[in-house]
RNA sequence: GCCCAGGUGGCGAAAUUGGUAGACGCACUUGCCUUAGGAGCAAGCGCCGUGAGGCAUGAAGGUUCAAGUCCUUUCCUGGGCACCA
C-alpha cells in the first residue's frame, strides 16, 4: 500500500498556494531576511536534476526562516542576454526574442514543479527593455563619470564567436564558449576602469562571509602586486623611461632592459637610431606574434638591440635596452630592467649573448659552481644570500625585503608602487543579442549619452543577426535603427527627434544644413507666426486630468489647435476640446501665458511655421459626452492620468519644442539647438551586465523612476545569503561587487558590498561520475523523477546526497531510500494520539532533533539535518504510539524540505493555515540531554569498554565505578596506575 | 611551476572541533511474510581472527594519557592561475 499519492497532493498544493499568494514577499516583520539564487540563463534544454539544487536549498532555508518569524525576499528571474541563446536562435533558425521567451517559461514552469516558493511577481528578465532600461541607465552613469571610455587597444578577439572577449571570459588563453584559440585584435570598444575601484574589491573581501577559496580566488584574479618604479635616463637623448621591479632584493646585477614590442614609446625613443626600420620590423613581427592564436610565450625567445641605453640610476651603469617578446605592454610599465635572477631574464640573455652579473649565491652548495658559470639560472630569494651592495652583503634577501625598498626608495632612485594583475573591463560585444548601449556618435565621432527621457534604447526586432565577423555588430547593418535625428541638450545629452514628427513634418526641415536631395525643404519661404493652445483638461471632480494620446504627429500629449483670427485663446481651447474629446460642458477655463515656442515646417499647408503654444486648463463640469467622429477617433486616444504624469509631460513638451528654433523669443537664421543626424552605438554589452545587478531589482522590480527605490533598497539590502555556483568567482562576483561599489559611491545604495554570505554549490555528477551532458546521454530529466517520485522525494534527496558544497553523483537506489522514508513518514500518521506520552529518551531525542535541523539549516548542513530526522522516525517507529505534539512538530520540521507532503499531513493533523505561515518548533532547553551518560573506559589510552552513570559524577566517584568494571579488573588489576585522566561525562583513562 | 580545496568501509558520507571512528542512507547477507516481488518487516554488515584480541581515517614521522582532528615531510585527486617582471 502506498500511503501517499505525490501527484495529487503536489498539484494540489501548488494551485492553492499560488491562488493564496503564499509566496507573496511579507512586509510586515522587522526582521528581514534576502536570500538569493544566481539566476539561471535558460538554454533551450530546459532543467537538469542537477540545476535546481542550489534553489532547493535557498528555499528550505527560506521557509524555515519565514516559518521563524523573518520577512523573507527569496526571488527568482533569467539571465537571458548572451551568447549562448543567440547561438542557438542562429542554428535553430528562430529570433532570439522567440526562442528567450519560450526558454524562460519551459524553466518556470519546471521551476514551479518543484514547488520553490519564487515571489513571481518580482520577476526579473534582463531581456526585457523594462530591465534594460535601468541597465543602459546605470552604464551611463558610468560613461558620465568618466569610469566607462572608449578604447582602441587590441583585445581578445574570438574569431569563432566573432566578438571581442574580456581577459575573465578566457579559459587557458582560449574562449570560455567555444574553446577557440583567442587572437589579440586592435578593436573599437568601451571599456569600464574596474581597476579603479582593484584595491577597494581586494580590501572588502576581508568583511564579507564566504567561503575562503571563493576569496582567494578574486584576491588572485585581482593579483595585487607591490614593488618599485625606476626612472631611468635615455642615454644622449632628453627622455625618461620608467621601469617596474616586484623582485628588486637584487638590484645590482641589472646588466640590460627590454621594452615590450607594442610599447607605445618604442619608435620615439630610437627614432635617432639608424637602423630604426630594422628594429620597428622586428617589433611589429613580435607583436604579431604575440597577438596571433595559441602564442605560448615560454616557448619562443625573440628580441632586437634597439641601439639606446638606458642608465641605472643606481649603479650609473649603461643597460643596453632590447625589444623582448616576453615584456608586455599592459602590465608596469612596460619596461623592464634585467637581471641574471630572473628566469626569462636570463635565457633572454643567453641566448642573444648579454652580459650578466650575479649578486646572489645559493645556499646550496651543490649547485653553487653550475650558478656562478651562468649554466643555470638561479632566483631562490628564500634560500639565498645576498653579496652587494655592500651594505646588504651576507644577508637572505627573502628576510629584508621590506628594508631593502626602504633603502632604495629613500636613495631617491625609485617609488614604490602598486600594480594589479586585473585588467580593465572590455564592456562590449560585436553581437546582437544584448544591451544597446544608451550611446549615439556624431558625425565626428564624438559620443553622446542618450537622455534618460530616450530610455531604453531598444534592441530593434530584426530578421538578420549573424554576427559580421569584421568587429562590427550585425546591429551596424540596421540602417533604420542606427541613423536618428536628435539634438543635444543643455545637460550634453542626445535627445531624439520623434520618428513620427521626423517622418512627416521635420526630417526635411531640420535636416537644415544639408539641403541636397529634399525636395520638400523651405527654408528661404517666409515663417507665418501662429498662436496656438494645448489643452489639460481637468476632471470635473476628481484630481485626474485627460491627455490626449496622438497616433499620428506632433504634440502628442496634449490637445491642442490653432488661434483663427478674431478669436481669443480661451474660445479656442473651447472649441477644440469640444471638438476633439466630445465633453459637453465646461466649467472654467484658464490660460496661462506661453510655456513654448516652436519653429516647424507645416506639411500639410507647406509653410514654415513659427507657433506660440499657450497653456490652457479646461476644467469639465461634467463627464457628459458626445460621440466624436470616427476620424477624431482613428487618430487618438484619450488617457485620464494624475497631476505628476501632466507635470511631466509638461517638461516633455517644453523639450521636445527645444528642438525647434527659438532664441530669445525671436526667431534665428541659425538654430539654437542644431539637429542633425547621429549614429547609435552598435556593439552590445556583455552578458555580465544585466547580472552585475539583478538583484537589486528584485527590491522594487516595477519601478519606474529608478532602479530601485532608496527606502526600499535601504530595507533589503544586502543580500542575506547567496547561493550560486564557484565559477562565477572571478566574473560575475568581481563585477557584481564593483558595480555595487560605484553605485554606492554615488549615494544610490546604503552598503558597499552587495552579497554578505555567499555559498557555493557542489555539482551534481551523472551516475557514471561524468558531467551531466547530452554528449554522453547521462541527463537525469526533473521531470521524469518528479513523476515517478515526487517534488518531494528528489527535493530531500538532492539534500541528502551529501555535503552541499561538494560534488556528488546522482544515485537513483538513494533517492528510493529517501523516498521510502518519506512513506514511513506517512505511516507514522497511524500511531499519532493525543493523550499519549512517551518516554525521556524520546523527549530528549526529540529537542535535540529540533535543534539539530535549525542549527544544521543555517549551516546549509542539510544531510544531517535529514539523517537526524531519520533517526528520529526510527525511533518513534518503534514505539506504540506517537503524541499528537511531537508529531505535529515533526511535520514541521520536515516541511520545508519536503513542503508538499508537509503541508497534505498538517492538514490532515485538522490545521487550516498553511504550515508553511506556521510557527517553527521550539525546543526545550532543558530537554536536551539525559541525566545518564555512557563513560568510555581507556586504559593506556585504548578503548577497553564504555560504562554508564549518572550525569555530573566527581572525578572520584567515576574513577571508583571504573574500578568495578570487568576490564579495569582484567587489564589493570592490581598494578598502582601511573596517571589517570578523567574528562567528566566522558572518558576515563588509566596510564599503566 | 604557483595558489586553493580535499583524500575515512563495497558506495554517498557522519564524527559535539583533541576524548567510544564509521551516525544516517545505499548496496549486500540471512530470516519472516507472500502465488509472486525490484513490496513490507526483523537481524547482520570496516579488515584479520573460531575466540580473547589485533589492525584500521592516502603514506611516513612527531607532539600527547589520548590524533581522522595539531605539527613536519611526502604521495595522489579536484579546482583556479600561469609571459604579470
Amino acid at each position: 500500500m502506498i500511503p501517499y499519492n505525490h501527484k495529487d497532493i503536489e498539484k494540489k498544493w501548488q494551485k492553492k498556494w499560488e491562488e493564496e499568494g503564499l509566496n507573496k514577499t511579507g512586509e510586515s516583520s522587522d526582521k528581514k531576511f534576502y536570500i538569493l539564487d544566481m539566476f539561471p540563463y535558460p538554454s533551450g534544454e530546459g532543467l537538469h536534476v542537477g540545476h535546481p539544487k542550489g534553489y532547493i536549498a535557498t528555499d528550505v532555508y527560506s521557509r524555515m526562516k519565514r516559518m521563524q518569524g523573518y520577512d523573507v525576499l527569496h526571488p527568482m528571474g533569467f539571465d537571458a542576454f548572451g551568447l549562448p541563446a543567440e547561438q542557438y536562435a542562429l542554428k535553430n533558425k528562430v529570433n532570439p526574442n522567440v526562442s528567450t521567451a519560450k526558454n524562460v517559461a519551459r524553466y518556470k514552469e519546471q521551476l514551479k514543479m518543484l514547488g520553490l516558493n519564487y515571489d513571481w511577481d518580482r520577476e526579473v528578465n534582463t531581456t526585457d527593455p523594462k530591465f534594460y532600461k535601468w541597465t543602459q541607465w546605470m552604464w551611463k552613469q558610468m560613461y558620465k563619470s568618466g569610469l566607462a571610455y572608449e578604447s582602441y587597444d587590441p583585445i581578445n578577439w574570438c574569431p569563432s564567436c566573432k566578438t571581442g572577449l574580456a581577459n575573465e571570459d578566457l579559459e587557458n588563453g582560449k574562449c570560455e564558449r567555444c574553446g577557440s584559440d583567442v587572437e589579440k585584435k586592435p578593436l573599437r570598444q568601451w571599456t569600464i576602469r574596474i581597476t579603479d575601484y582593484a584595491d577597494r574589491l581586494l580590501a572588502d573581501l576581508d568583511k564579507l562571509d564566504w567561503e575562503p577559496h571563493i576569496k582567494e580566488l578574486q584576491r588572485n584574479w585581482i593579483g595585487r602586486n607591490y614593488g618599485l618604479k625606476y626612472k631611468l635616463k635615455v642615454k644622449g637623448v632628453d627622455m625618461y623611461v620608467e621601469t617596474y621591479s616586484t623582485h628588486y632584493e637584487a638590484f645590482c646585477a641589472d646588466t640590460f632592459a627590454v621594452i615590450a614590442a607594442d610599447h607605445k614609446l618604442l619608435p620615439e625613443l630610437i627614432s635617432n637610431i639608424t637602423n630604426k626600420e630594422e628594429i620597428l620590423l622586428k617589433a611589429k613581427e613580435i607583436s604579431v606574434l604575440r597577438n596571433s592564436a595559441g602564442f605560448k610565450a615560454d616557448e619562443i625567445v625573440e628580441g632586437i638591440f634597439t641601439g639606446i641605453y638606458l642608465e641605472d640610476p643606481i649603479t650609473k651603469k649603461d643597460l643596453p635596452l632590447w625589444v623582448s617578446s616576453y615584456a608586455l605592454a599592459d602590465y608596469g610599465t612596460g619596461i623592464i630592467k634585467c637581471s641574471a635572477h630572473d628566469e626569462r631574464d636570463f635565457a633572454f640573455a643567453k641566448k642573444y649573448g648579454i652580459g650578466l652579473h650575479l649578486v646572489l649565491l645559493p645556499d646550496d652548495s651543490s649547485i653553487r659552481e653550475k650558478v656562478s658559470t651562468h649554466e643555470v639560472c638561479f632566483s631562490d630569494f628564500a634560500h639565498s644570500t645576498l653579496i652587494e651592495p655592500e651594505i646588504f652583503k651576507g644577508k637572505k634577501p627573502h628576510d629584508i625585503r621590506e628594508e631593502i625598498a626602504d633603502y632604495i626608495a629613500q636613495k631617491g632612485w625609485a617609488v614604490k608602487s602598486t600594480q594589479y594583475k586585473l585588467k580593465d573591463w572590455v564592456f562590449a560585444r560585436q553581437r546582437y543579442w544584448g544591451e544597446p548601449f544608451p550611446i549615439v556618435f556624431d558625425e565626428n565621432h564624438k559620443s553622446y549619452a542618450v537622455a534618460d527621457s530616450e530610455l531604453p534604447v531598444v534592441l530593434p526586432m530584426v530578421d538578420e543577426y549573424e554576427p559580421t565577423g569584421t568587429g562590427e555588430s550585425p546591429l551596424a547593418n540596421i540602417k533604420d535603427w542606427i541613423e536618428v535625428y536628435g539634438y543635444i541638450n543643455d545637460d550634453g545629452e542626445f535627445v531624439s527627434v520623434p520618428s513620427t514628427v521626423a517622418e512627416k513634418v521635420s526630417v526635411q526641415f531640420l535636416d537644415i544644413n544639408d539641403d541636397g536631395g529634399h525636395d520638400s525643404y523651405q527654408s528661404k519661404k517666409e515663417v507665418k507666426e501662429r498662436n496656438n493652445v494645448a489643452c489639460i483638461i481637468k476632471h470635473p471632480t476628481e484630481d485626474k486630468y485627460l491627455i490626449s494620446k496622438w497616433k499620428t504627429v506632433t504634440w502628442n500629449g496634449f490637445v491642442t489647435g490653432g488661434i483663427e483670427d478674431g478669436e481669443t485663446a480661451e474660445d479656442a481651447a473651447r472649441k477644440e476640446v469640444l471638438e476633439e474629446t466630445g465633453f459637453t460642458s465646461i466649467k472654467n477655463v484658464e490660460v496661462k501665458d506661453f510655456f513654448s515656442h516652436s519653429l516647424f515646417y507645416h506639411p500639410v499647408k507647406q509653410e514654415n511655421r513659427f507657433a506660440h503654444y499657450h497653456l490652457v486648463i479646461v476644467e469639465l463640469a461634467s463627464l457628459d459626452r458626445e460621440k466624436i467622429s470616427d476620424e477624431e477617433q482613428a487618430i487618438c486616444d484619450l488617457v485620464w492620468v494624475n497631476k505628476e504624469e501632466v507635470e511631466s509631460l509638461l517638461t516633455r513638451f517644453d523639450m521636445r519644442s527645444l528642438w525647434q528654433f527659438y532664441v530669445h523669443g525671436k526667431v534665428t537664421e541659425e538654430p539654437k539647438r542644431k539637429v542633425q543626424k547621429f549614429k547609435r552605438e552598435t556593439n552590445t554589452m556583455p552578458q555580465w551586465a544585466g547580472s552585475s545587478w539583478y538583484y537589486l531589482r528584485y527590491i522594487d522590480p516595477h519601478n519606474e523612476n529608478a532602479f530601485v527605490d532608496k527606502a526600499k533598497e535601504h530595507k533589503w539590502s544586502p543580500v542575506d545569503f547567496y547561493v550560486g555556483g564557484a565559477e562565477h568567482a572571478t566574473r560575475h562576483l568581481i563585477y557584481a561587487r564593483f558595480w555595487h561599489k560605484f553605485f554606492f559611491d554615488l549615494g544610490l545604495l546604503s552598503y558597499d558590498e552587495p552579497f554578505t554570505k555567499l555559498q557555493t554549490v557542489g555539482l551534481i555528477m551523472a551516475e557514471d561520475g561524468r558531467k551531466m551532458s547530452k554528449r554522453w546521454g547521462n541527463i537525469v530529466n526533473p521531470d521524469d523523477v518528479v513523476e515517478k517520485y515526487g517534488a518531494d522525494t528528489l527535493r530531500l534527496y538532492e539534500m541528502f546526497m551529501g555535503p552541499f558544497d561538494q560534488s556528488v553523483a546522482w544515485s537513483t537506489s538513494s533517492m528510493a531510500g529517501v523516498n521510502r522514508f518519506i512513506e514511513r513518514f506517512f505511516k507514522l500518521k497511524e500511531k499519532v494520539n493525543n493523550d499519549v506520552e512517551v518516554g525521556q529518551d524520546i523527549e530528549i531525542l526529540f529537542n535535540q532533533t529540533i535543534k539539530k535541523v535549525g542549527d544544521d539549516i543555517l549551516e546549509f548542513k542539510f544531510n544531517t539535518a535529514i539523517s537526524q530526522m531519520m533517526i528520529l522516525l526510527n525511533t518513534l517507529e518503534k514505539e506504540e504510539s506517537v503524541p499528537l505534539r511531537m508529531y505535529k512538530g515533526f511535520v514541521q520540521l520536515l516541511a520545508p524540505f519536503a513542503p508538499h507532503v508537509g503541508e497534505e499531513l498538517w492538514k490532515e493533523l485538522g490545521q487550516d493555515t498553511s504550515v508553511h505561515l506556521s510557527e517553527w518548533p521550539q525546543f526545550d532547553e532543558t530537554k536536551l540531554a539525559s541525566d545518564t551518560v555512557t563513560i568510555a573506559l581507556q586504559i593506556g589510552g585504548k578503548m577497553r569498554g564504555t560504562f554508564v552513570t549518572q550525569r555530573g559524577l566527581e572525578d572520584d566517584e567515576v574513577l571508583n565505578l571504573a574500578k568495578e568494571h570487568e576490564q579495569y579488573k582484567k587489564f589493570v588489576g592490581g598494578a598502582v596506575p601511573k596517571k589517570t585522566i578523567i574528562i567528566k561525562d566522558k572518558l576515563v583513562n588509566i596510564v599503566i
